[in-house]
This record gives C-alpha cells, sequence and structure tokens, in this order.
DNA sequence: GGAATACCCACCAAAGCAGTTGGGATTAAA
DNA sequence: TTTAATCCCAACTGCTTTGGTGGGTATTCC
C-alpha cells in the first residue's frame, strides 16, 4: 500500500515552494532541480494541484508557480488527495459513492474504516507550514 | 495508496476461517465460494499465509486449510503485511533497510512515518476474533 | 526580437495486477 | 486398490498503471 511518486514528488515540490514562499513566482525548472525531479514529470503534476485550486501560474519569462494560499492553510491532505485521489485503501470506504455488493455484512469493511480515518486525520492535520517549521511536536499535540 | 485485491481478499478469506475456526480444516473452496474468490487465485494467497505461519494446512481428501493459532491472537496486521508486504506508504520509512539519499534533511519523510505509525496502530490492535464478534466499542477503547 | 517560461498533448517502455492453466503429490473413503 | 478430493507449484497471459519523454504552442519580460 504505497503512494504513487505522484503524491511523494508533489508533496516534495510542494514543500520547496513553501519553503521560498512570498519569493514571487517560482520556476518549475527550479523546484525540479531543487529536490531532483524531472522536470517534465512534475509539469504534470503542477498541473494538476492548479486544477484543483492548490496552485497559481504567471506564464512568460520570470513566470512560475506560487501555492495559492499561505503554507499554513493548505494540508498535506489536500496535496495528497488531489494528486492520488482518495486515500482510502479501499474503494468501499472512500466517499465516492462506490457500493460494495455485500455492503452491510462485510467485516472487512469497518477494518478499511478504521485505517482511513487515522490516516485521514494525520494528513489533514499537517499543513505545509508545519512541514518548513519542522513542528513534530505541535502535531503530535494535535493529534 | 489502495490496499491489492491480495490484502482484500486474504483478509475476506482468514475471515472466513476465523469464522469456522474449531472445525478441523476448511477446504480452499469452500472459503472462495463463500466469499465470492476465485479458488485458484485464493490459493496462491494461502500458500503465502502458510508461508508467514499465520496458517496450516492437511492435504488430500477432507483436507484444507486452518488458522495456525486462535483468532485473538492473528491480527490485520499480520495478515496483511504478509500479502503485501510493508505497510508503510513510502519506502524511506520500511522498517527493511532501504535508505534514501537526502535521508536527514527530507521533511516529507516524517510527515511519511506519522502516516505509517498511524497505519501500524490500527491494523497491529484488530485480531481475527474482534472482526468476528464485530468488535468495534472495544477497538475504539483500545486507541 | 529573443529568451524564458508555462501549457498542452501524444506517445512509450516497464512493471505490477489479477488472475488462469495445467499438472503433480497426498490422503481419506468406497 | 481405485477414485475423488484436496493441497502444492510454477509458468503464462491480458490488462492497466506508473513514471516518465518529446515536441510544439502561447505568453511575457527584457
Amino acid at each position: 500500500m504505497k503512494l504513487s511518486t505522484k503524491g511523494r514528488y508533489g508533496l516534495m515540490a510542494m514543500y520547496q515552494l513553501a519553503q521560498d514562499y512570498g519569493q514571487g513566482p517560482i520556476s518549475l525548472k527550479y523546484v525540479a532541480e531543487k529536490q531532483g525531479l524531472s522536470e517534465n514529470y512534475l509539469e504534470q503534476l503542477f498541473s494538476n494541484l492548479k486544477k484543483e485550486g492548490l496552485l497559481t501560474s504567471t506564464r512568460g519569462a520570470y513566470g512560475g508557480y506560487m501555492l495559492s494560499r499561505i503554507p499554513g492553510e493548505i494540508t498535506v491532505g489536500q496535496i495528497l488527495r488531489s494528486l492520488e485521489g482518495n486515500m482510502s485503501p479501499s474503494d468501499c470506504v472512500a466517499d465516492d459513492g462506490f457500493d460494495c455488493a455485500k455492503d452491510e455484512s462485510c467485516a472487512s469493511k469497518w477494518v478499511f474504516a478504521k485505517i482511513k480515518d487515522s490516516i485521514d486525520r494525520v494528513i489533514d492535520s499537517i499543513t505545509l507550514e508545519d512541514m518548513v517549521n519542522d513542528n513534530q511536536s505541535v502535531i503530535d499535540r494535535r493529534m
């Protein structure tokens, strides 16, 4: 049950933008180099993050990308969901209106629901600001 | 970040064996039918679970599979790990001795570690017995 | 005008997933 | 002693996803 590189790279890239927050638009090239990622691939991820409203972009020379909100208002959960889809371990407990045939009588289902809840609690409680400040203790108090 | 059918089917099948615990060996065919799974595919999963010591088998007519321990001593974590490998969202926080080049300075890493810990806490606290008894409230008290 | 950038879309190789197939070995029962 | 039920094993397959690459276009600053 792994994250794909979309989620991992995307989080790393967003973290970089959080570190350089307030410096105006940051170019894709810079982010890719700084985090050691393929520029072309990262472009696709940013396109997604933009669609979800987490990034804004400026075209042309000296253009680039910026977080659409302050780092304290962007959570890891928002980033991962926008790149990975929902973060449920099984579709039967996702919020997508998928429904499993056996539905009720399934003992596995509530196990998956518990896993999902615990993941959600973590990723929705950590913001980019927390990551920049390395706020481990803050998070621990929150959870 | 989904479980594969290995984890999902495997858990369902083990749950079935827990329900029929104490009835002697249970055939693959019965479990597959009861849970609506492909017999041939399930066979591979059982082979894995047996290697990990979670199942014992009896060959020949009237043979089958049994849990190797009482349901209260088999956790969801043991089952999922034996079928899915480690349950870390990223290899950089797995216990496998993988090590990431940037290691120290990676802010994403501790995020992944927090996710992993919360998953582990859930799956290691739920046993097959809990599932059979539908012990949701018991689990909630435990966590 | 030229350089730097974001935007868009098609394509691709490799790996993983979810089985299927086919045969063999072992054992209880008839 | 045959037969049917069962576990055991390994190869094969079609499909989808992953993790990119490449090429061209549009926009903006100097």
